[in-house]
Order: C-alpha cells, then sequence, then structure tokens
DNA sequence: GACATATTTAGACAGTTGTCTAATTATCGG
DNA sequence: CCGATAATTAGACAACTGTCTAAATATGTC
C-alpha cells in the first residue's frame, strides 16, 4: 500500500476536505471558506491530497475544481478488508 | 472519525507489524525480530497502535502478546466506504 | 534475594509536518 | 496592458514523530 495514501488520511483538516468533496465538487475558494487557516495552508493539503492521489483538480476559468477520485478511496478500502478486516466483508 | 486511528495507519513499519499480526497473533519479541530497528522503537509503535485500539495485548509469562483488533478496522472500512468508496461496496 | 529474559518508559535528537506571511503565477474584464 | 480575483509556491518556524541509548519494570528460575 503507497505510503502517501495513508499518510494523506492522517490529518483531520483533509479528511474535513475529502468530505466536503464527497458531497460535491468544489473549488479551491469554496473548500478554504470551510477552515479557519490561511487560504495557503488548505492550498498545501490540497496539494498533498492530489500528490495521493484522492483528489483530482481541473482548472475553470481563474477557479481550479476539485473532485474526488474514488477509485482510490476503493483500493484502500480492499487493502484493509483483505488483510485486516477479518476475511469476510464488513 | 477518530484521529488516532488514521495517525497510527499513517507509518509504514507500523502497518507492516499488522499484517504481522493479521497471519497469527505474536509476543512483542516476535514482532521486534522482523524489523531492523531497536526493540524500543518496535515497543514504542505498539504503543501507538494500542493506543488507537488497532491492536490488543495481554500479558503471557515474562511475555506480552499482541492481537489484532479486526473490530476497529471495520469501523475504519465502514468510515470509508460509506463516505467516500462511490455509496455502492467496494 | 540475585540474575537473566522480556518489555516498556524516559530523555534526547534529527527529520517531517502544518501553519503562517509574502511573493508568484494564472485568468478574466475593462 | 492593468488591476482585480483565484490559487499556488517559497521560506520560515514551532510542534510532532520516529529513532536511538539507557534506565526501569515485570516475570521466571535458581
Amino acid at each position: 500500500m503507497r505510503d502517501a495514501l495513508f499518510r494523506a488520511l492522517a490529518d483531520p483538516t483533509r479528511r474535513r476536505i475529502l468530505e466536503l468533496l464527497a458531497e460535491r465538487d468544489r473549488t479551491a475558494g469554496e473548500i478554504a471558506e470551510h477552515f479557519p487557516i490561511a487560504f495557503a495552508s488548505v492550498s498545501h493539503h490540497l496539494g498533498v491530497l492530489k500528490e495521493a492521489g484522492l483528489v483530482a483538480s481541473e482548472r475553470e476559468g481563474q477557479r481550479i475544481r476539485y473532485r474526488l477520485n474514488t477509485t482510490v478511496f476503493q483500493e484502500v478500502v480492499r487493502y484493509l478488508m483483505a488483510r485486516f478486516a477479518g476475511g469476510s466483508d464488513a
């Protein structure tokens, strides 16, 4: 299992970002509004998530829109289920 | 989702420990043999995993035997599947 | 009790990480 | 081209983490 994946999930701010993106795609600015930290810090987190493959981004005029990459989450779930979740399904 | 859980999973040595425990229960010493790092460092990792609830331990004479807590893994899997893995199963 | 084995705890240290401010890049509208 | 808006990148810094060695705790054996 790629290390970057679990490292990316380890931060609570990043998990909250992922939860926001699970509701719907959002631009960097929309995401940043939900946090008390600096815009640049959120941008940093988005970079980590993108590096891990958990999100993808696409420019949309001035904005950059982020979306969840559900495939990679399934990879994580499969890893955990196969090795640790007791052999049965869930 | 408890922060300690994903933080515990973020370290590759700890994930390897969990994989060893998935095969079978092992004592701290048996686990430590599999790693090039100091015994005390492995003990530290075991403490982090225990704190997160991912493993449990039981004294067995001089040894301390560790075992996986599969219930907590299922908790993680459910969290990921429910929010991120696309709504369907896997 | 003294000693050996098994493991944890304490304290130190280097490397990593999350945050900040400031500067930079990119796009849009006049 | 200029100024405004959107977002990233750069550099600094405190806090956290993984590792180490040394010391402490717990159990078993003589």
